[in-house]
DNA sequence: GGGAGCTGTGAGAGCGCTCTCTCACGTTTA
DNA sequence: TAAACGTGAGAGAGCGCTCTCACAGCTCCC
């Protein structure tokens, strides 16, 4: 006993010389003893219990404030189950492009507002390795956090319906590829591609192409989908070039799909980083933008004003996006049911391109 | 009391549907009885201790794998003190041009990366709004963190230096301003801005303008300072104009410059972005870059690849400023002593633009 | 051969909090 | 006036883990 009491204050004098630097940080107990009331009371008092007197109450709030008392969130954590705080996991290939892409830092800026005003904590995770799935199914169901964002999937990645089935509240942004499923946030891509080949055709555009996306993210796939299912419609041929949402996948594919057909007059390009590709090389190629080539873009990210012309392009609603990932994982989490699936509008907007 | 109670219960039924979805999570104690040791041993093998006999590690090991243990976190903490997650604080006017800029994703991710090799989490915080700044103070003194970095300050702001006060580690990116100091990362301005304004001097430049960055960031001062500095040594005038790091305070600021001397030749923007802008203008107003003046940027940000023309640029090591926040935080938070500042080279990336 | 020195394991005391249960004290009702 | 009720506070049992200390079993050397 009183060796056990020696040692304790020995690690007790390390941390204090770590953190703290002697001054203790004051427990509910401490509290309760300045306040003259038991453990309970000001446990009560600091979660706003209402049966609690109002004149203890402000007792207990006075002893609070002299002490500068704030709640051990370990201890609370243990016994409530719960963190305050929640995921987003930004996979392995979406980070590649992430500094230069804006759409995930619009995310997060997104799900860090909303957070905040629910007053939880954000954990991010850039997965930027393959080794880091098992780190954050590790992390997620170690029980660190209340729930688990992925701001974007690749392929049928089987991490979100896994953790989902552990009873870890999960909402993606974008709908999961495969037949497992968790509830998702996406925009509408189809009716944004459908506004965007209806304008360049109400241009008279004939010839219209694409620059789809990877074709193992739904992004890419159904942004090309839609532009299919739009010619088809209107009775037009498909041409079509294949870039990875990058910059210069997209300068890529403007090459390939102007030695394929010289003669078309807009294309379609499935992000707003692959278009400005595209619209460089256009110049390159001595096409006047939009009076040869008309073109239009999908994103509407900050960058879509500053192209050369201004780009034309389909918005979706990226702080939104975050936003709603937020609002639909803190249902989930607090028990409520969701619908499987939440669907933001697109809206064409025209700048100078098309 | 009753109806609070069906409440609870209530809750703690969804819980019970929500997590687990009725497997309970093993804890060290069921591992022990399953392995047939002590919750001890148990934790020992856990956390890696060597003085654990190879065989009763082992059954240990397997206990833990068929159960599916994984520690709980809180349950850690509480008694070590530790939380091994850090804070990454963007502050609010940062994250106005967080979107646009690529500096802070740049340097999240270094932050990120380097967490991810020692394990450790990232908990970002977005200051918006100017209650998070208590927020943010509460967050960190709840000891929800065991440090904090700062991914840029405005001003004298006193919340890095009163949570150091607190003992708890504290780093930032750029020098603190104000007497108040804590542990910093930056990297050298001056000497970046010197070559690039030698690199105008050698060019043939005479009359060398700049686009400073606002005053009230170590970054913009500095730059500013710099510029100056070097001015003075060849005994030239300097010619100033003030932006805030956008992209349209830079055009502004060019178009001002334009006006007050319209015989510069060479102009030296404080960042990438708003180099961009002044580029804008100065095409608007029919110069040549860089034959009838030379524009040289700083931070080299993807973009600046990318204007027309490819910009030459100061380039800071954007992703190693991450890395070094995450590393010096980690010696302080380890009670080693660690260099009041760091200072990271910069360097000249001549492309088109001079 | 017996004490000294290792090595490795178990017992047990908390870490700081929440939550149930109990109970004291008023207030109302028969 | 006594019994029934409602209200608000305290006691105490954990939540799951780590860490110190005690001690059992062993080797080693005088």
């Amino acid at each position: 006993m009183d060796t056990a009491e020696r040692g304790r204050d020995a690690l007790l004098g390390v941390w204090m010389s770590l953190r703290s630097s002697g001054r203790e940080r004051p427990t509910l107990e401490k509290v309760a003893v300045r306040a003259g009331v038991s453990r309970a009371t000001v446990s009560r008092v600091v979660n706003g219990s209402t049966t609690v007197d109002p004149r203890i109450r402000d007792t207990v709030l006075r002893a609070v404030q002299e002490l500068g008392y704030v709640p051990n969130p370990a201890a609370r954590s243990l016994v409530t189950q719960r963190t305050d705080s929640y995921a987003l996991v930004v996979p392995e290939r979406a980070s590649r492009v992430f500094s230069d892409d804006q759409f995930f830092p619009g995310v997060i800026r997104g799900v860090s507002q909303e957070l905040e005003a629910a007053d939880k904590q954000l954990v991010l995770m850039l997965a930027s390795s393959a080794t880091s799935h098992a780190r954050i199914e590790r992390y997620a169901m170690g029980g660190h956090v209340d729930g688990v964002m992925f701001a974007s999937l690749h392929g049928a990645d089987p991490l979100p319906h896994a953790l989902a089935r552990m009873g870890i509240p999960v909402v993606a942004s974008g709908r999961p590829l495969g037949h497992q499923t968790v509830p998702y946030i996406d925009v509408d891509h189809a009716g944004g591609v459908a506004k965007a080949v209806r304008h360049l055709l109400d241009q008279g555009c004939g010839r219209i192409a694409t620059i789809a996306g990877p074709q193992d993210m739904v992004a890419g796939i159904e942004r090309l989908a839609g532009y299919r299912a739009e010619l088809r419609d209107s009775r037009r041929r498909s041409i079509v070039a294949e870039g990875d949402f990058t910059r210069e996948s997209g300068a890529l594919a403007m090459r390939q799909l102007l030695e394929d057909d010289p003669q078309l007059d807009a294309v379609f390009v499935a992000s707003d980083l692959m278009a400005d590709g595209a619209l460089r090389t256009l110049r390159q190629a001595g096409r006047r933008v939009p009076d040869d080539v008309a073109v239009i873009g999908f994103d509407d990210v900050e960058m879509a004003r500053y192209t050369e012309p201004p780009l034309t392009t389909v918005r979706q609603p990226i702080l939104r996006i975050g936003r709603e990932l937020v609002r639909q994982l803190l249902r989930l989490a607090n028990g409520e049911e969701i619908e499987p699936a939440l669907i933001l509008p697109t809206e064409l907007v025209v700048r100078e391109s098309a």
